[in-house]
DNA sequence: ACCTGAACACCGTTCAAGT
DNA sequence: ACCTGAACACCGTTCAAGT
């Protein structure tokens, strides 16, 4: 009878895909620092070497980490609605995918991604900023500048947390002494501000933010910034 | 004659800043994942286990380096001038010692920092924020933005680059055949602008962006963002 | 075609011990 | 007070070899 290949073992032989499916369980299992060759190889009932046959190296097996997490995008939401209704949707369609994988998407966000997957979020933003009305140079630009604010928000919701913010409750009002304190008055001032974030919030704040500027910049039609 | 205590080998003895100066060095010279406890012990002449005594461990090593880097930052910038300047003035500050430093500070991007050296541009930002008339809750939101934005705008430049951006020559104007372009027209129409990315220019732009954006805050008074 | 064993050159960290 | 040797439990990767 026709059947499925098998290995030795009793199971169909790997593909880099089920390699690859099985770092992403993983990473969003145990975090990035604990995916390591052996523990991967371990996790699939094989030898660490073997994974070497269906993947080059360790980063490209993070690459197709990164990528596996980001196809998981919902592009249609930056189909209809203003353009306004469309950033705001690829804005959280992006969070969202980051919400769905908390310990993975670090890897999304601290790789060089170039393949198809990280160009239709691409094609998606400069449709919708082509679509209302900048140019090409201006589409880009702005483009940039969305997703180093969103890469930057999202490092300091789930990851690498960046250096500036995010000052944890423990951070500052609790942690500092009153003396250091009183170097720093504008930082005791909002200490309770700082104390919390609610990434939810900041990250929406941000994209209005943004959107507000490019509505001015559309107003000015032909007009640059000004330095 | 009176004489600085020296150690068996006839060196001073080492301190933690010694060892948290020698990390940077090693660092900025051949980057992150060339400092392990090993090869920096070695750069200084003693075995790895005796940098036990002066750091608890290498999570605090690392986060000495990053806190030496940021130390760096020229405050002084968002002295004097409009809201507007000063708010240009931080943000080149912030990323001159990123010029300064291409290989470590990657590093104060993706640690939290509690300290008093992370504490010093946060008051900076929350004074000029404040003097420009932004009440407490929108100076911190308008400087978590900022710090998102630069984040992410310097992960692209000097480290770990985010995904989506800066796509690089080879990545869209070069690689990518025909028949993949197809699929993203929009990318191929602004191919040659992906291709390259002046970072001192992007950054500006959003620095720009994210000031007109409060420049309309302000006008608006008391009102808040629309959603 | 797919997988493995042995080996190489590394890691961070602990701990008892030296001076 | 400051440093070390030996050891433990890990790494990624190569390469010749097995089925």
């Amino acid at each position: 009878m026709a059947q499925i290949a098998t290995t030795k073992a009793g199971r169909a032989p790997l593909t880099r895909e089920a390699v690859i499916h099985a770092a992403v369980r993983l990473v969003d299992q145990d975090g990035p620092e604990a995916l390591s060759m052996r523990r991967l190889a371990a996790d699939l009932g094989i030898e660490a070497m073997s994974l070497y046959y269906h993947v080059p190296n360790k980063a490209a097996l993070i690459d197709g980490v990164a990528e596996t997490v980001l196809a998981e995008m919902d592009i249609s939401r930056a189909a209809r609605g203003t353009w306004e209704e469309r950033v705001r949707g690829l804005a959280r369609a992006f969070r969202e995918v980051a919400l769905a994988h908390p310990r993975s998407f670090p890897l999304v966000l601290t790789r060089q991604l170039g393949s198809a997957v990280a160009l239709r979020p691409i094609e998606a933003a400069l449709s919708v900023l082509r679509d209302a009305g900048f140019d090409r140079a201006t589409a880009v630009h702005a483009l940039r500048s969305f997703v180093a604010f969103q890469t930057g928000s999202l490092m300091r919701e789930f990851g690498a947390s960046p250096a500036l913010s995010g000052l944890s409750p423990s951070g500052v009002a609790a942690r500092k002494d009153e003396l250091e304190r009183s170097q720093f008055p504008m930082v005791v001032e909002a200490a309770p501000l700082l104390a919390v974030c609610h990434h939810e919030r900041e990250y929406e704040f941000g994209v209005e933010l943004l959107i507000v500027a490019l509505q001015q910049l559309r107003g000015r039609k032909k007009r640059p910034l000004k330095r």
